[in-house]
RNA sequence: GGGACUGUGGGCUAGCCUGGUAUACUUGUGGCUUUGGGAGCCAUUGACCCCGGUUCAAAUCCGGGCAGUCCCA
């Protein structure tokens, strides 16, 4: 398996072969989450529940099911997932009054019930999120976490009074998603998405991009700033101070199980997953190395020490079943634990426990009596590692241009690297379409909070301060 | 949005053109031996995607459905 030469082909054999979950379920896009998979992804939701509880988020769980009615009030979103929604149209033996929206997402499931929450200013902020999984009819070629019709996110939606008090939650969510991508050792861009390509209802996106080993983008999360494009048609009004009515500004926040797919896509190698030490569910796996001498003090070792690493809180896990260390090593490689430490009869001579690192395959020895100490700092750093390496990958595919000509087209290099395209942009929806349509990069949009760019348009010559990020994507 | 290809035990695969008895490897299960980088031997379970058509006879030919993979925009 060669992630390098062909990562379509890797990322589909990896996912199962690492077990993280099994394709064969007979609905397209539908994939069934197997034990490690969805603890690995369970890992990723308690990062996201930590930061959003400690920005004073509450979780909560709405109901799968819209009405038509209320998923109709608002028009541009409605336009923009119409094409990718499934309905319930009947139940039991009959057909139902108001057809049923699955939800694709839950504005139109939260909104409403926030109109009959939100009565004073002192009731905002509202700030509220939940994890839970959404429906999308794809009809394109679906991929594992990737492209998937069931979708398991998170999505965070907040009310405030004024713009200024949105935005400054939009600065927060940037906040939180730097603290959960930090722990999954993945770089991105922030990038505000044109205005064809931002959410349906939104004011403005800020796309999160992260870049797969093939050169492509993929969109792992977004952050929206909604003004009242939503609370106008939802009645969300608020009486403020001086007793008017006034309609909240609002925002919201998500990110989905593409995460595990930026991960498996990011880290890996050719001889499967790399996990990030924070989200793997086995940080150490320790191997017993069985001789004909001494077999049960190797054992008595093993256990010892599998005890107290989990109980310095390093998630360990002894494999001892009955199969060569070998045939370990390869599963436990495939299955991406960072952490591989053996301890055999030579070991216990030399008072220490060997180890094997999951991302530079370096060995060495650790004294047994600082073996959790010892193992924490290899984590940390195997953490830095991952984190230090997707960085330089990401930095390296980014090409600036000053020029059409300059756009790569037609056939990949030798190394069958999509570039990420940086120019300068007048920002007009006319050159936008212009470069699109005639290089079929797609533009990702402008860096958020990003410094002045001055330069000429690539498309039109006019003067222009605003840098553009173009690629082709996942 | 457009095009191409493919569905055979759990996995991978031969057979399909030219209709008749389904192949190999692997995995699983039971047993014995084994354990510092994918162990060996013996025994054994297990499959032609679904619906329809043609035919004495369909994995094979035809039509539709579902599922999967790839390419282009």
């Amino acid at each position: 398996m060669k992630k390098e030469e062909n990562f379509s082909e890797w990322y589909n054999e990896i996912v199962e072969a690492a077990g993280l979950c099994d394709k064969r379920y007979p609905i397209k896009g539908m994939n069934v989450w197997t034990p490690y998979g969805w603890k690995v992804m369970t890992m990723i939701d308690s990062y996201t529940r930590r930061e959003l509880d400690a920005t004073g988020h509450g979780e909560v769980n709405f109901p799968l099911l819209i009405p038509e009615t209320e998923f109709k009030k608002e028009k541009e979103h409605i336009k923009g997932f119409d094409a990718e929604v499934y309905w319930v149209t009947r139940a039991g033996e009959n057909e139902l009054d108001v057809p049923l929206v699955v939800r694709p997402t839950s504005e139109t499931a939260m909104y409403p019930m926030f109109s009959l929450w939100i009565r004073s200013h002192q009731d905002l902020p509202l700030k509220i999120y939940q994890i839970v999984n959404t429906f999308r009819y794809e009809t394109k070629q679906t991929r594992a976490f990737i492209r998937v019709r069931e979708i398991h996110f998170f999505e965070s939606h907040t009310c405030h009074t004024t713009e200024e008090d949105a935005q400054c939650q939009i600065e927060e969510d940037i906040e939180i998603l730097e603290k959960i991508s930090r722990e999954l050792c993945l770089p991105h861009f922030l990038l505000v998405r044109t205005d064809w390509d931002k959410f349906p209802g939104a004011y403005y996106t800020v796309g999160i991009d992260t870049v797969m080993p093939n050169g492509r983008t993929l969109q792992i999360g977004s952050i929206h700033h909604y003004r009242t494009n939503f609370s106008v048609p939802y009645d969300i009004t608020y009486e403020d101070l001086d007793g008017e009515h006034k309609h909240a500004h609002q925002t919201t926040f998500g990110m989905s199980e593409r995460l595990l797919g930026a991960v498996v896509g990011v880290h890996g190698d050719d001889k499967g997953l790399i996990l990030p030490p924070p989200i793997a569910p086995f940080q150490a796996v320790i191997i017993p190395i069985i001789s004909k001498k001494a077999p049960e003090q190797v054992t008595d070792a093993c256990k010892l020490v599998t005890d107290i690493l989990n109980r310095s809180g390093i998630r360990s896990k002894l494999d001892d079943r009955n199969e060569r260390p070998g045939a370990k090593y390869y599963e436990w490689e495939m299955r991406g634990a960072p952490l591989r430490i053996e301890i055999g009869a030579r070991d216990l001579e030399n008072g220490v426990v060997s180890f094997a690192r999951r991302d530079t395959g370096e060995k060495g020895a650790i004294a047994m009596d600082s073996v959790s100490a010892g193992t924490r700092m290899l984590l940390d750093d195997i953490s830095a590692t991952l984190y230090a390496r997707a960085r330089s990958v990401q930095d390296s595919s980014v090409t600036d241009i000053s020029s059409l000509k300059d756009v790569p087209k037609g056939e990949l290099d030798e190394t069958k690297t999509d570039r990420i395209l940086r120019m300068c942009w007048c920002g007009s929806p006319e050159c936008g379409h212009k470069f699109e349509d005639s290089t079929g990069f797609k533009i990702l949009g402008t860096p958020y909070g990003a410094q002045a760019f001055p330069g000429k348009c690539i498309v039109c010559g006019k003067e222009s301060e605003k840098q553009a990020y173009a690629a082709h994507t996942m």
